[in-house]
This record gives C-alpha cells, structure tokens and sequence, in this order.
DNA sequence: GTCCCGCGGGGAAGCCCTTTCCAGTACCCT
DNA sequence: AGGGTACTGGAAAGGGCTTCCCCGCGGGAC
C-alpha cells in the first residue's frame, strides 16, 4: 500500500537529494551526474519500482506529454485508420493519445476541446470534414483560441477553415480526376449521393467532381445530385430515393466510401445489379473496400500517413505566422465497381 | 500571451481568495460560498476565460480524470467498436481516454500500461486475446500490479487470465453454438481456420467447436485445423493453404470475422465459390459484415457494450476481494456464407 | 603556492490547485 | 447580556516534481 512511490523516497533510499535523484533519473540538461551516484539511484529506483508522477512532472516542467484527437466515429473506418496514423506518430515522439469520439454531434467538439484544454495537452488533432454552419465554427475557433492560449497548438484535418494548420485533403482535384477517370471509361449519365448540403468536404467533392464533368461536356443533372447524410445508411437511404426517382443513370458518385458501400447495399435490396446496371464509385480508400463486392472504384487517400503528418504539423514547432498548410492528394483507383464500357 | 489563465488570477481579479475563488468554481463539498461572491468568481472565471488544469488538480486531489485503453490495433473494426464503447462510458463519466494501439506487439503492451501508470490513470482496459505465452504474461502481470499499486483498477477484455476484473467472452459456448447450427444446417465437413497456436481466445473458439463436433459424431480431422495470423492476411493465408490441401471440406469456420473475411477473398482469388463450393463462417459481428458478400454468418459479440460494460467494471469500486467476471454471451447469427444443405 | 574556474551536490522555491484549519461575524437561546 | 453555534472567508500546508542558486571541492594555470 501507501500508495505510489515517489521520487523523495528514492531518493532517501538511496542516499542522495531529491535534486540529485531528479537529475539521475531525468539525465537533465547541461548538468551531470557522478556515475556512481546516477547508477545507485537507477537501482533504486527500480527496486522500489518507482514511475515518475506525469502530472507532477507536467506542473514542474509547465509542459505534459499528451496529445489529443477528435474524431467524429471512432468506430468508422476512415477515422480509425487515421487515429493509427496519430497514434503511431505520438508513440514515436513519446506522446500520449487522449481519444475523443463526437459520435457526429457538433456541439461535442468544443466541449471536448475544452477538456483537452484542462489536460494542457500539447496540441490537438481535429479530424473530419466541417459543416458551413457559421455558429458551430465559431463556437469551435473560439475553444481552439482558448486552447492555443493555454499553450497548445492544432492540426486540422479537412478544410483549412478555422485558421489554423491544417492537413488539407485536396478533395476537390481527386473528385475531378475520378470525374475524368470514369468519362473516360465511357460513362456519360452520372449521379451523385452528394451527402448534406452544408458538409463542406462533401461539398468540395461534389463541386469538384460536378466542374470536371460540365468541362467534358456531360454536366450532372441537379436532380440527380441527392442530399443524404454523410454515413453508411445515409448513403443506403440516398441509393434508395435515387433509383426511385431516376433509374436513367449509369454511374453514381458517392462522396465516401461508406456512403458507397450503403448505396450497393440498397441497389442489391432493389434488385439492380451493380456493375451491371450502374456503376458505383466512393471516395476515401477505407481498408474495408477490399473485402466488399464488387470492388469498389474510389479515390485513395493514404489515412494513416494522413494522421501521421496531422501529427507531426501539430508538434512542429509553430512560427505563429500564416498558419500552415500540407496537402494531400487522391489516386483515382479504378475497380469492378465501374469496368470499363467503351469495350 | 503569458501562458493560461490561473486559479489565482481569477481570485485576484475577483477579489476573494484563492480558496473562495475554488470553492466557488468547484462547488465544495460541505462549505458553500456566499451567493453574490460566488457569481462574482464564476463572471471574473468565464470572463477571463480560465479553464482549471487538472494536472494541478490530479495532484491537488490525488485523483486524475483519464482511464487508458489498450487495444491490439485501432484499425481493426473490432477494437474499434470496443473503443467506441469504452469512450461512450467514459465520457458519460466524465473521463478521458487514453488510447495505445499496440499494432499487435506483446512487448507494447506493459510499455503502455507503465505510460498509464505514470499518467496515474484511474483504469485500465486492456482488450484483446492473451497468448499463452507464460514471459509476456507475467511481464504484463507485474506492469498490471505497479499499476495498481499506484491506486489504479483494471479490467481485461477476453480471459480471465491476469488476476483481474474481466469482461468474459464466451467464446467455447458461441463457437460450440455455431458448431451445432451448422450442423443442423446439414454441414458435416467441417475445417477450421485456426489462428495463432498459442492465442487463448483463438484456442477457446476452435476447442469449443471442435469439442461440440465431437459430441455430434462428426469431429474435425486436426490436418484440416489450419493455423494462421489473427488478421485478415492470415485468414488470407490459411484459407489458401487449407484449400490447396484438402477440397474435401463443406464448411470453414474462422475463429474470427476478419479472418473470414480474408478467407472469402481468398476463396474467391482461387476460383471457389463461396457459399457454392464451401461454406464459411466467422465469429464477433464487426459492424463492416453487413456489406461483404455473400453475407457472413458468425457468432455477434455486442461490441459496443463490451467496452461499456469493461469502464464500468474497471470504475466500479473494487472490494479488492476475487477478481470479479461478466460474462458475455454471442449469438448465432447465419447468413448467406452457410446456406441450409438440408433442403 | 595562490587564485580561478568548473563541476556537481543539495536546499529551497515554484508550478497550480485543494483542503484543512483558524478566525471573525452573525445569530440564537437562555 | 453572555455564551454557544452555524456559517463563511482566508491563510497556509501540502501534493510530486524540476530547476535555480548557492556552495564546497578539486584541478589547472601562472
């Protein structure tokens, strides 16, 4: 019992000041330790078993050693392979991850800034597309001013919106690229599950994608560009109004992968075949696509490195300027989900 | 600039105390603060924007507010539904969570838990099947004990093997379940992908499948128990490897889904049919199932609750007495993978 | 043989809170 | 009117650690 062991009693155990024991322990800078005494106290303190209090160690040093990371659904496959990716890059630079899942409610965000903001974590991952919805991005840049206040800095991942680092996905491009990726495998009637109206990542994909076809001169009809949440189900749901609504189409855009795999799901339910019928193409690259049938053409994003590199923008050291921008690019990868049709 | 916002600043600024001014803030237990005071601390706190750190706190209180989660990966939808589970009940506590993604190395595993015990977390989780691997065992026993020792609780996902409070997977019964519904569907050779040879919750699955086999008369041939990683590639593997070997085989069980998955891929790369040549089946439910074909029967663990249920069993105030269980049941769940042969 | 300098040990301050303990005030009861 | 009680504000003591600063000591330089 008694509780942990503390540095005191390692340092009276083994003879020494707390200083001395302190700078044994820690190898502090520009001062050193005879070698007998640091080793005698090392003994110490893995006899006693001694684990140096984060917390103290935090208020002693005005700095802690963790990080956090927002992600809206721990349990979705595009944030999880991202929180690898952090969790990989915090391991590597000795950090502690501290998770917050928002379970997609805006107003959790700030909320979970502000306890981050109580940790003094050192900085914070914020992963996942920003809603055009002026309040809540206000309430959040004002939990991230506090938070930068206290000490920490951000990364963003998505938009480079609340100004701040960011890593920006160039989510716009790689819809084009698709856009132009299926034109040229001979689809010319497209549709879009275009996701919510105001979820700018979504937006920017629809945006891109659309621009790209009215270039090649096969513009997206808006009615069939349907507004549908940005989950599994939404896409599910979506799949359902669009081929009720408008079965003249022979290939459908879904901005994310799980939208994606929602909409086969509901063609399947529906009775129409895909590819067979209508083609189908996501966004995103989430590692569970290689299992699904068919596979599915999409624009890959590398998750892990993109929360690798969120990571490392968070920890470097911040010049207070312009805030920082790293951008990251989509392959088109083309699979059975859209085979070609000029064949 | 000049650093966060403190507790004495508040006071000052107020003009109270700095005992009146935590009092006031924190809501004391046994001491109230005068109404107008109180008003004037909570305006001046919010004014200047101050957000109480809670290391000081943590020290101040000799209790943190985190708990510390350590999953096998974080990508692996598995985890990361448990993880979902175990965020949900710790934010309805009021906790943090700390994440450790071990990425699959047992040598990881005390490391976090010795980051956590730094941190003094309050608990620990830590899911994932156990090896029987008696050095990594007590390595992890032994972290799991200085843990303790500095005031934390733990809770095990998986076995009840290291002396601690457990969430129990009744992974002998719900494979011995799967086992006879497959029977009764009319399968009678049956294989099993088998995962690692000295991974105890891969163990459990294959012994209680194979033990029910037994008692039905139609026992599984141990050339046709293939081993492989516990990952999807290794379902991969093994399926390739059991069908290079031996055709002979009406139905597949892999002691998990992402194995099942894997093996299905596998299947289908080699030119077998799934269901039509052979049956496959996997165990847990991952939330990503419901979209791969043919649709995979298995045995539901409920996730999400498993990580609720582990927080509250590690919050819950531990009578220090026997280390206490909560079993948890699975559920056979067949779907298309293994259509009834009977008919 | 002095004088300095540098090295390294240790005392103590300080980080930001909570909580105990003391003291002052107001009020009630007799 | 005096004594007790209830209430509440504030001073101060931690809590575990880092680090500044002082000081003693040994060695190099002249």
């Amino acid at each position: 019992m008694a509780g942990p062991v503390t540095l005191s009693q390692v340092a009276r155990e083994a003879g020494v000041s707390l200083a001395t024991a302190s700078r044994a322990i820690n190898g502090s800078a520009n001062r050193t330790v005879r070698d007998d005494l640091r080793e005698r106290v090392l003994a110490t303190a893995e006899r006693l078993r001694y684990f140096p209090d984060a917390n103290a160690q935090a208020m002693a040093r005005g700095q802690t050693t963790s990080i956090g990371l927002i992600v809206h659904d721990i349990a979705d496959p595009y944030f999880s392979s991202i929180a690898a990716g952090v969790s990989l890059a915090a391991e590597r630079a000795g950090l502690a991850v501290t998770l917050a899942s928002t379970q997609h409610t805006a107003s959790r965000e700030p909320r979970f800034v502000e306890v981050l903001t109580r940790q003094r974590a050192r900085a914070i991952i914020v992963v996942g597309g920003r809603l055009d919805d002026a309040e809540a991005n206000d309430h959040m840049r004002r939990s991230l001013v506090d938070f930068r206040r206290a000490g920490g800095s951000v990364a963003l991942v998505g938009q480079p919106l609340l100004d701040v680092d960011s890593v920006v996905i160039e989510n716009s491009r790689g819809a084009a690229d698709l856009a132009r990726a299926l034109h040229g495998r001979g689809y010319r009637r497209f549709a879009v599950l275009g996701g919510p109206a105001n979820h700018l990542t979504a937006r920017d994909r629809r945006t891109g994608f659309g621009d790209a076809l009215t270039e090649l001169g096969t513009p997206v009809d808006p009615a069939v560009v349907v507004e549908c949440e940005f989950t599994r189900d939404g896409g599910y749901d979506g799949m359902r109004r669009l081929l009720a609504d408008s079965p003249d189409v022979d290939v459908v855009f879904a901005v994310n992968d799980v939208m994606a795999v929602g909409a086969i799901a509901a063609a399947r339910d529906l009775g129409v075949s895909v590819p067979g019928d209508v083609g189908v193409a996501g966004f995103d690259d989430i590692v569970t696509l290689r299992d699904i049938t068919p596979a599915l053409s999409t624009v890959r994003i590398p998750l892990i490195e993109v929360g690798v590199a969120a990571t490392e923008l968070a920890l470097a050291t911040t010049s207070a300027g312009e805030p920082r921008q790293v951008h990251v690019e989509g392959t088109v990868v083309l699979r059975e989900s859209t085979p070609d049709r000029t064949a």
